[in-house]
DNA sequence: GACATTGTGCGACATGTGTCGCATATTGAT
DNA sequence: ATCAATATGCGACACATGTCGCACAATGTC
């Protein structure tokens, strides 16, 4: 089974994400990927926190950089980040969250539909 | 103009949520509707905190108690922690939660025919 | 092989957060 | 007025988090 998902900061589920995107990726791409804000030290801490929750691996190195991927699951974090955040604000209604959504005029009637859309395509498959 | 926004912590939040509900409350209340995970010195310190951010004030007592309220918007503050969120796990697209949350199954096609008609309503007064 | 460059390993911090316990203060009841 | 029951006011922690700086190590270049 897999091991139980580790609680992760902002910083670092930033980080995380950016490895998904990349595949892999060295400390100073990382810091660069996410911005000005963070400087190398700070990143260089956040993957070395994410290293001793089990979150990332070392694969490797390119030139003097080490390069690190990551060892959790994209989906199942996701999952569980987005079940947190749903518990805490919205007592886990994944629909009050999404009236919120609407509220804050982030979602257009046209996004509405692509997810009817995209729910429609996912049924297809699981009888 | 409102004053700014207090940053609270997910704890903080819970308890303002259900000051949010109650328009007024005693330590104990909380705690109680919190569940017995959070003690009641813990939740004691919570407020303690939420007043010292200025997220609530007190509004006279009963019994023994002291009773407090909520000094932020409940708009303004979700639409805060939503936006946050959103920026933190999905770079700001609300299109890429939500097709999250239909892959998670949180969401039926009948709930996004909720939120359509939900949407066409708002619409009606806003020229 | 010697060196300048670039990165890593760690320690150090200031806060933020969740959790308690206990001395005092406030009340309601007698 | 006195007392027992409750709350509040604080201090104290252990950990988490974001941020740095610096000594030491690994590499590519000449």
């Amino acid at each position: 089974m897999p091991e139980k998902l580790p609680d992760l900061s902002r910083l670092e589920i930033q980080c995380l994400r950016l490895l998904w995107k990349r595949q892999q990726a060295s400390v100073r791409e990382i810091q660069t990927d996410l911005g000005p804000s963070a400087g190398y030290s700070t990143v260089r801490k956040i993957i070395e926190r994410l290293e001793e929750k089990g979150a990332v691996q070392r694969a490797g190195r390119r030139g003097k950089a080490l390069l690190y991927r990551s060892r959790v699951s994209q989906t199942e974090m996701m999952r569980k980040e987005v079940g947190r955040f749903l518990d805490t604000m919205f007592d886990g209604s994944a629909l009050s969250l999404m009236s919120q959504l609407v509220d804050m005029e982030s979602v257009t009637a046209s996004d509405l539909d692509r997810l009817q859309e995209y729910l429609d395509d996912e049924g297809q498959d699981k009888p």
